[in-house]
RNA sequence: GCGGCCGUAGCUUAAUGGUAAAGCACUCGGUUGUGGUCCGAGAGCAUGCGGGUUCGAGUCCCGUCGGUCGCCCCA
């Protein structure tokens, strides 16, 4: 066929396997999510382009470069959502959500939108499940956000997680150590790469995730080292909650996060590849955003998981997703059949089993060829004596055996033979 | 945004520069109302798109669009 239209570029179709995989997945994060209190949300795809580059922060490379901005026919700048936390404070300010009990916690399955260059597991549209409590914070916040995430990953099958951790300190702490670094980097500013240069003077946090100046890391101070004495109380709080729920943790000092709104605890999950380490996601605290977005301080803390690499990790861990698949198919020939067929269907339907048909194929040969490649267990078959007489063949497609049983007991003895 | 590799039917792959093939999947048959296995037949708008070299291009060259991997960054 020759094809006119392809979807973008990085931009994919979800449907199939990939969508059962989607489906399992957003069920067993909003019921963990659910059970742990999280309500969901949903909001709009694209905001005021400045909810982002405040919030995310304006020399972060999402902002810089990846954002799908653009202006509105009413002259509006706007964007494309890059990621959650941004645009769920905005609701929580817009609606003074302070106003309620705190904390809010909110749950999201949502597509967002970054101008790169594709790769596996990254795409331009991609989905994330995500958890954000507003309101209220600390250590013990932290640790429950990384337990939902750590139990619906493990839910999922994915085995072997490693959660990095590290803090950041709150804003003071953070700039604060931002000049010692600094100041120990341009000592060593010889042996920085290329990227670390430029990298040293607009986001010098940044320089300690370089793979390649793992000489200059070494002796680099360390933010732990630099933080007060209450945001690192509050750091070793996070640690021993997840020593308490038995959470494994790896001490990453070098773990920084991209965007501009996280302080204190930051952390990111990995589990093994196909090559190396997969990123999973990653969280943290973000006590600062409101603020940043016109509100009061207001504590705060969120996880958000990738979506698609979640797929592509119970791919390579042969994980299945298995749909619940209709065990009955009804086949019918003629016009009262039909009908007869319709009116079992509904009782099927209210007895909760699930029946699958193919009313618009009159050949029973083709219904059964059908039946067979849905792989049901029993086919019900009404042809014009059955329907004359009320009664059904009941065949079992593994043995071949039937027997005719009557309309009325039909659900109730198929019932039986599912148990 | 930069660099490497890749692009033939729905899928997996063939085709020393010389008629574009096969398997799987699909559709229909193998006597009236019975699937899988087997046998037979059929169908398929396939060389991503656009240029160039050539008597002749799936094959060589350029561009472009996608994909993929790395960089950057991150989910």
């Amino acid at each position: 066929m020759s094809k006119s239209f392809q979807s973008p570029s990085g931009m994919h179709d979800v449907f199939g396997e990939q969508y059962d995989y989607f489906e399992k997945i957003r069920e067993v994060f909003s019921r963990m999510a659910t059970t742990y209190g999280f309500e969901g949300i949903e909001i709009p795809i694209m905001e005021n382009a400045k909810v982002f580059s405040r919030g995310v922060g304006e020399h972060t490379d999402i902002i810089e470069k990846e954002m799908y901005a653009f202006k509105t026919k009413g002259g509006d700048q706007v964007a494309l959502r890059p990621e959650g936390t941004a645009g769920i404070v905005r609701a929580y300010i817009e609606h003074n959500l302070y106003t309620k009990s705190q904390p809010i916690k909110f749950f999201y399955f949502a597509p967002f939108f970054r101008y790169e260059r594709p790769q596996a597991g990254r795409y331009r549209q991609f989905w994330q499940f995500g958890l954000e409590t507003i309101g209220k914070g600390g250590p013990v916040v932290d640790a429950q956000i990384i337990a939902v995430m750590y139990n619906v990953l493990r839910e999922l099958g994915i085995k072997d997680l490693m959660i990095e951790i590290n803090s950041m300190g709150e804003s003071k702490c953070r700039e604060d150590f931002e000049k010692v670094l600094k100041k120990y980097l341009r000592k060593e500013s010889s042996s920085l790469c290329a990227d670390c240069k430029r990298r040293m003077k607009k986001n010098p946090l940044r320089v300690l995730d370089c793979k390649r100046c793992i000489k200059v890391k070494e002796s680099a101070p360390q933010i732990v080292d630099h933080i007060c004495p209450k945001c690192r109380e509050d750091f070793k709080k996070v640690l021993e909650y997840l020593e308490e729920l038995k959470i494994p943790y790896d001490l990453n000092s070098f773990l920084v996060r991209g965007l501009d709104y996280y302080t204190n605890t930051v952390y990111e999950f990995f589990a093994p590849g196909e090559e190396g380490r997969l990123a999973l996601g990653g969280g943290g605290r973000y006590d600062g955003l409101a603020k940043l977005l016109g509100g009061e301080e207001t504590p705060a803390t969120g996880a958000a998981m990738g979506v698609e690499r979640t797929v592509l990790l119970m791919k390579n861990d042969g994980i299945k997703v298995e749909k619940e698949k209709p065990k009955i198919f009804i086949a019918q020939l003629s016009d009262l059949a039909k009908r007869k067929c319709l009116k079992l269907f509904e009782e099927f339907r209210e007895a909760k089993i699930p029946v699958s048909e193919s009313f618009g194929q009159d050949s029973l040969k083709g219904q059964m060829s059908k039946a067979n490649k849905m792989k049901v267990d029993y086919t019900l078959i009404i042809g014009e004596e059955e329907a004359a007489e009320d009664r059904v063949i009941v065949r079992d497609m593994e043995s071949g055996q039937q027997e005719s049983l009557s309309t009325k007991e039909v659900v109730k003895e198929i019932k039986k033979k599912l148990k």
